[in-house]
RNA sequence: GGAGAGGUAGCGAAGUCCGGCCGUAACGCGCUCGACUCGAAAUCGAGUUAUGGGAAACCAUACGUGGGUUCGAAUCCCACCCUCUCCGCCA
């Protein structure tokens, strides 16, 4: 959520932020709605305070023994108007807090400008594309072919978009979450946090999946419980409420998850394979940072995602989230996108974000500045690092051979029982 | 699921039965500043919620949340949420 003053103050950048990102909210709208509130505001007050000061008088002339009808006659009328003012006033400020919350983060100054993703710039690589002396194939040909993934029985359990895996399938996937989490926790700093994966709509309002984005979410059937669509929900949410002391900045928090998507409006895209489920899993990296850092943070969180496809030798890019496609509480994104060789593209393993103080404001996130008296709202930033399932796939496209077998990266060799290659038997 | 207790400032806690200078919220702890001291402890003194409106004086709001009763609600009534204790059930 934007500062209300801010937008009070700065109605035209808001305007030109908002049109940076190609949204359509009005401005206009919200200024309007607020001079109404304002002015509301001021008369209900004033009745108030003649309320007040009045229940006082009458209070004293009863002690006295007095008779005090004739005043208590005339508040009656004061205490309705007041209570027709205050409905009137709920209601705008009901508009005017839909309005705010509905207005997504503005941009950081350098963002690029852009429409879509094609305007996203590559901003570095690492590695190379792996040659191949074959075709290259897909992960689900060949992950299904030796045995590890099984789309069939997923589908008669629940439907489309779930998952089995089984025997090295199953085995693989534990490894890679476990070895994000050590290299998050042991070598980056991060604090292990096991989360809850269904949490409240005040979480979820937290970090801005709410109110806007409801169609995406797993509920639970009579609850006011939702599904995790990412760990960055619980652990942002972690300090809801919290005033955090600056020594403590910045915390770094690394969750492994299980994450729960509709993926409503996505019925045509990643309908094959492992890279679009309702279900999966990703190890999340949320932080809180001090204002003056957290753009460094961002860029260390960034480097942190990408240490991960390193130590396991798969080619990527980074790119930098241009204005138009940039998610709704982010105030910059990068994007990590690896190589597959089978579907010969990039696609998107990791996103990084910082939400500045957009997601501490929704949240009541603070922190005690030592040189002030003033609370100041801390600034989160989440990154996936990294999403389990595409990694998995990563793996699968890049490391296959010539006859369908898959040799397991170093790094990952530990964590799957010393196995080095992945073969039909 | 059953029975009971509770939710008030950074923390603890009084006030609730019996509605009215009790929310800049008693009292205690903590914290900040000052005095005393070579310095510290102890002691003494002062200060210490947030948000909103207003140029300011000042005003309004908030006692878990949401309703209701009343001229007036921390206090009375209703619903819900959360915490703790005991019992039951359960991986």
């Amino acid at each position: 959520m934007l500062d209300l003053k801010f937008v009070q103050n700065n109605l035209d950048v808001v305007r030109e932020s908002l049109e940076k990102r190609g949204s359509k909210l009005d401005v206009n709208e919200f200024s309007d709605l607020d001079s109404r509130r304002k002015a509301l505001l001021q008369e209900v007050e004033s009745l108030k305070a003649e309320r007040n000061s009045t229940s006082g008088e009458i209070a004293k002339i009863k002690r006295e023994g007095g008779d005090a009808s004739g005043i208590i006659a005339r508040m009656g009328e004061v205490s309705g108007k007041i209570k027709a003012l205050d409905e009137d006033l709920k209601d705008i400020e009901t508009a005017e807090r839909e309005w705010l919350s509905s207005v997504p983060n503005m941009p950081d100054e350098s963002v690029p400008f852009g429409k879509t993703e094609d305007d996203n710039p590559v901003i570095r690589h690492w590695g190379e594309k792996p040659e191949f002396d074959f075709t290259p194939r897909e992960h689900w040909d060949l992950a299904v072919e030796l045995g590890g993934v099984d789309f069939e029985r997923a589908a008669k359990l629940t439907g489309a978009r779930f998952v089995v895996l089984k025997k090295w399938g199953a085995r693989l996937e534990r490894a890679l979450t476990s070895f994000m989490v050590d290299v998050q926790t042991m070598d980056h700093g991060y604090t292990e946090i096991i989360p809850p994966y269904i949490v409240n709509r005040d979480s979820l309002f937290g970090t801005g999946q709410l109110p806007k984005f409801e169609e995406d979410l797993f509920k639970l059937n009579n609850w006011e419980y939702y599904m995790i669509p990412t760990a960055e929900v619980p652990l942002t949410n972690l300090h809801r409420d919290e005033v955090l002391s600056e020594d403590d900045l910045s915390i770094a928090y690394c969750a492994p998850t299980p994450c729960f998507r509709s993926e409503a409006g996505s019925y045509g895209k990643d309908t094959k394979g492992l890279i679009r489920q309702h279900q999966f899993h990703k190890v999340e990296m949320v932080r809180f940072a001090h204002p003056d850092k957290s753009f460094e943070d961002l860029e260390k969180m960034t480097g942190h995602a990408e240490e991960i496809l390193k130590r396991l030798g798969l080619h990527y890019r980074v790119i930098t989230l241009c204005t138009g496609d940039m998610g709704f509480g982010s105030a910059k994104t990068y994007d990590i996108e690896v190589w597959l060789p089978g579907q010969d593209k990039y696609r998107e393993i990791s996103s990084c974000s910082n939400c500045v103080d957009f997601q501490a404001r929704r949240a009541n996130i603070k922190f005690q500045p030592k040189d002030s008296k003033k609370k100041q709202f801390v600034h989160t930033l989440n990154g996936s690092g990294l999403a389990v399932g595409r990694t998995f796939v990563a793996v699968v496209e890049n490391y296959q051979q010539a006859d369908g077998s898959i040799v397991i990266p170093e790094a990952l060799r530990p964590y799957m029982g010393g196995l080095e290659v992945i073969t039909a038997d």
